[in-house]
DNA sequence: TCTGGGGTCCTAGGACCC
DNA sequence: TCTGGGGTCCTAGGACCC
């Protein structure tokens, strides 16, 4: 099936994922519209199930925006835990096919089956396998896409929803991009799909034919990469963790339950995110020496971040609090405050002291894979209620981060 | 009771040093 | 005394992803 220097490339995306595993654990939901929101009061709809979704009910929408569209909708707390948990296991599953596994986040993965096909017959049969394990052990469905490489893959995932198994062969490409929207494409986003509109750019086609001359007049270097987007083209490898693979930076936001001017309001709150951020970068073996705030004004428009570097790293949570507070004795605060964030970049990796023999790291390489998705997925609810459980805002704050988002970046259009 | 939270990457522009 | 260039580090802001 691969031909020479051809790879095949698997792009899983659980369906409705922190929904469907809600569904699961708890039968009375199975079949009924279901919608997975954060703690607190000002929340929004992470994940909805099929059910509701087919009601109008969309991500991002407030719980009273759901409720109207669809007032049978039953509203579900989220549980980070349990979502970490099912998908350290499900990546398990994937591990069994092949070791270059790449979380792309909590609920998509990529995975290069190229060298895994001798063993299984075809990319298809891996995917079929994978679907029936996870449906047996987890009773949840997933979306997989099959094609050379990771950009096609995840466009294929995405064809098929739910429960879809979607093949992009290599001499098809040109025939399924050709009338494709180009906001399909992963890391084409509502401002480039704006800018490309604007030159009479609407399908991946016309971008690909595009003379790459006027996409780097306009974008700079990121027209040559968008060009190969156009034409299904993309060299990235799926990247497994490894060694190497570190996080750059480590932070915590948070909208308020209600706007406050309080100084002393401000820097308890300050003060939490700054423990939240210290205890996690603690838990990574990290420091670094820059420290970021970020304030979200009542308005919800208006917002600044400011950033300041140290001489030295840092991760305890007092060193961390007092950078933050520096920073906010240098501006005025106009309004009450909605949101406010502590981030810590730049970042110091402590060295690992490595096993000497073979098995024994890749047993420990293993395990920091998982520890990781654990940590980036599941650590922030925890921590956070164990400092103030007697806070309403303590409760599950459900977040589908990703941390390695590929594509197309900030572009200065000139 | 309008509108969450976790990231990464990229660029511009200024300070500073050689 | 004046002018110029390269490199690095820093801050700020934006786009994109889930």
């Amino acid at each position: 099936m691969a031909r020479d220097g051809q790879r095949t490339v698997l792009h899983i995306d659980m369906n409705a994922f922190f929904a469907s595993v809600e569904q699961q654990a708890n039968p009375a939901l199975r079949g009924k519209p279901i919608a997975v929101v954060g703690g607190g009061g000002r929340t929004v709809i992470t994940t909805s199930s099929y059910e509701a979704r087919a009601r109008g009910v969309k991500t991002g929408m407030a719980i009273w925006e759901g409720k109207r569209v669809c007032p049978e909708l039953i509203i579900v707390v989220g549980d980070n835990r349990k979502y970490t948990h099912t998908s350290s296991k499900i990546n398990v599953i994937f591990r069994d096919f092949t070791s270059e596994v790449e979380a792309f986040s909590i609920d998509e993965s990529w995975l290069d089956v190229t060298h895994s096909l001798g063993l299984f017959g075809t990319a298809e049969t891996i995917a079929y396998l994978i679907k029936a394990r996870i449906r047996h052990n987890f009773g949840i469905t997933c979306s997989i896409g099959i094609a050379p490489n990771k950009l096609l893959a995840k466009l294929a995932s995405d064809m098929q929803k739910p429960d879809g198994l979607t093949i992009i062969a290599a001499d098809d490409v040109s025939r399924v991009l050709e009338a494709m929207p180009i906001n399909e494409l992963c890391g084409i986003g509502k401002k480039m799909q704006h800018h490309l509109n604007m030159m009479s750019i609407y399908t991946c086609g016309e971008l690909g034919r595009c003379e790459e001359a006027r996409l780097t007049r306009k974008f700079g270097i990121i027209g040559s990469r968008l060009k190969l987007m156009g034409q299904g083209i993309d060299h990235s490898p799926v990247t497994p963790f490894s060694e190497e693979d570190e996080v750059k930076s480590v932070g915590h936001s948070r909208t308020l339950e209600r706007d406050i001017d309080d100084p002393l309001e401000i820097n308890r709150f300050l003060l939490q995110l700054s423990e939240m951020v210290g205890s996690r970068a603690r838990r990574y073996n990290v420091s670094g020496k820059t420290i970021h705030l970020y304030v979200r004004y009542a308005d919800f428009f208006s917002s600044w971040g400011k950033q300041t570097t140290l001489k030295s790293c840092i991760n305890q949570s007092d060193e961390i609090y007092k950078a933050a507070l520096s920073i906010l004795a240098t501006v005025n605060l106009e309004q009450p405050v909605r949101l406010l964030g502590v981030s810590l970049s730049n970042l110091k990796h402590e060295a690992k002291q490595l096993p000497l023999f073979e098995d024994e790291r890749k047993k420990l390489f293993a395990t920091q894979a998982m520890d990781t998705i654990n940590d980036r997925f599941g650590s922030m609810a925890v921590t956070f209620g164990s400092l103030i459980p007697e806070k309403a805002s303590a409760g599950s704050h459900v977040i589908p981060p990703s941390w390695r988002p590929e594509g197309v970046k900030n572009i200065d259009v000139k």
